[in-house]
DNA sequence: TTGTATGCGTTATCAA
DNA sequence: TTGATAACGCATACAA
């Protein structure tokens, strides 16, 4: 490996020279600028990042903490983080907490010492005191931190309106939830907006508490089809819950959406494909990571920004789990 | 940001001192031992890893370079490179090359500028030069690099010769193969896998073309059963292609497996939860990335050890798109 | 317009 | 058993 000192004796110039070529700094002269470029490219000279880290005390590096890249909710998400990195030259550290504390403070410290720029976190835990005092910019991704952390989440307690009316309109009598764990922000509002337009409207209705995992609703909802065989609308918590109760009504001989209609939350992928598609509330997750990426490289580079929390819009994917009208 | 220099004069001794209570390395005395690390709690001192990287010339990074995080195919192997890395206090950095050439080559210089420590592809390309002469282990996943690198794969040939037997055993007539992109190593072998088994077992069958990719597959799929409308067994380059297919199939009223029957490859979670759950051949994904992470961090380590590939056997699982029998 | 010298925070060599 | 000090490769005051 060259260093910039065989490229300033290629050139026949000090370092500080080939330095200023580097980064574009100070005066050269045009025929030094050129022979110190011959030089570079005759060595194939690389600046060395780990060197330049050490004096800048920056490091380009990005951590992003999720719980689990196999969450199906997480690739597109940490897909849309390192593109976005990758074009204004960050690079991401991945790095699956599954919602574990100490895991989490393991990275941070991990991050903190090979001086990561930024954080990217999107976690379970509400008022986790990991995150505050940290010094580098943190933004968190579709899950309430702190007050003092700006958040990029989009609209749960909407969307979860708009899945529960949509269930009434299209003439659904008896209505039910299969929730997401309580103390999940997200699950929370959902449940709310749920509550609201149900209550609102007059019908009548359960609710439910499950896990986003497929094996554990399948049981939930089939234990709630048990004790109310007269349920026809459910609204799932998230896309996973959703497949759940598609898949135990199927089995049930209950036909979909004509004795039931399902919704779920999320848009995966998995909603897309499954057969019958599910109707579900679409979160825009490229642009969710987009945004929180790119507001993260802004606090990186110019502190003095205001750093705003922003709500994205749901969208709602009508597809085979509901009644089509007209 | 305390630095060593801070913690040697609290605790009344040189850096040097302190680099070896520190590293564990030469000899101290266990009074000054312990003012030593009395004043690294209290300092909260963490040593600057990009600084012991400078001097070390290794940065205990390793890039990770998959075609697309997105692929369902990736976030398990994801997981199990950065859990086995995290373990043997390694960080993961996350590459998204969409399988293109000059995209990868950028992620390599920003990796080998930062003195990472290795490097796991999963990439596309065959006799990619790119990573030849790289001065640091490289780590084929999935996929043949060039005879110089070693290689984590799964039976690919045999897993195609698997499911092909198994269609035939299950009384399928005339069977064909929707095959993944031709020069696509894995793919190839699966199909040499249903060539072998289909001719050894004299059975009709008909190959066609396809990609990873289920809306594309819908219409290979579709053009297959209206030209081969005979066929009652598919064996399906990978999953997705499979899911492709059972739902072509159902939406044309076709039943499943009773009329076709449709076998996967892979392994990935929506073959288990798509309904019908699909029969496929799975690879044994976690283990691959796990067996790749060790093996490359083994290369780190103890450069001498000979870098031998390794190919995991893969196990059918019967689910509910083959008939069951007895 | 260019060069010298210093420091970024470690580790390791050599003396003491 | 410990301490001074020279690297590691780069960027930047400050001089020239």
């Amino acid at each position: 490996m060259a260093t910039i000192r065989d490229v300033a004796k290629r050139a026949g110039v000090s370092v500080a020279t080939v330095s200023r070529v580097l980064n574009e700094t100070g005066y050269v002269h045009a025929d030094t600028k050129a022979a110190v470029i011959k030089a570079i490219k005759e060595l194939n000279y690389k600046p060395n990042y780990v060197a330049r880290s050490l004096y800048k005390k920056s490091s380009r590096l990005i951590g992003l903490i999720l719980p689990d890249i196999t969450n199906p909710f997480f690739p597109e998400l940490a897909r849309a983080v390192e593109d976005v990195a990758h074009q204004y030259g960050y690079t991401v550290v991945l790095c699956n907490s599954d919602g574990d504390l100490e895991k989490e403070k393991n990275y941070l410290d991990v991050l903190t010492q090979n001086h990561a720029d930024g954080l990217i976190v999107t976690t379970n835990r509400q008022n986790n005191m990991n995150y505050i005092d940290l010094d580098i910019p943190v933004v968190a991704l579709d899950r309430t931190l702190h007050e003092s952390i700006p958040e990029v989440r989009a609209d749960h307690y909407g969307g979860g309106k708009m899945a529960t009316e949509l269930l009434i309109q299209r003439g659904c009598t008896f209505i039910a939830h299969v929730r997401g764990p309580s103390q999940l922000g997200p699950a929370d509002e959902r449940c709310r907006g749920f509550v609201n337009a149900a209550e609102q409207a007059g019908i009548a209705y359960h609710i439910v508490e499950s896990q986003f995992d497929i094996p554990i609703s399948e049981q939930t909802v089939s234990e709630l089809l048990d004790t109310y065989p007269q349920i026809d609308g459910i609204f799932a918590g998230n896309d996973l819950i959703a497949v759940a109760a598609v898949k135990v009504a199927l089995k049930r001989g209950i036909s979909i959406p004509e004795e039931l209609q399902v919704v779920g939350f999320d848009g995966i992928p998995l909603s897309a494909c499954f057969y019958p598609a599910i109707t579900t509330i679409v979160q825009p997750i490229y642009e969710m990571g987009k945004w929180a990426t790119e507001l993260l490289i802004q606090l990186i580079t110019k502190k003095n920004i205001a750093a705003k929390t922003h709500c994205f819009p749901v969208k709602l994917a009508e597809r085979e789990t509901t009644k089509r009208m007209g």
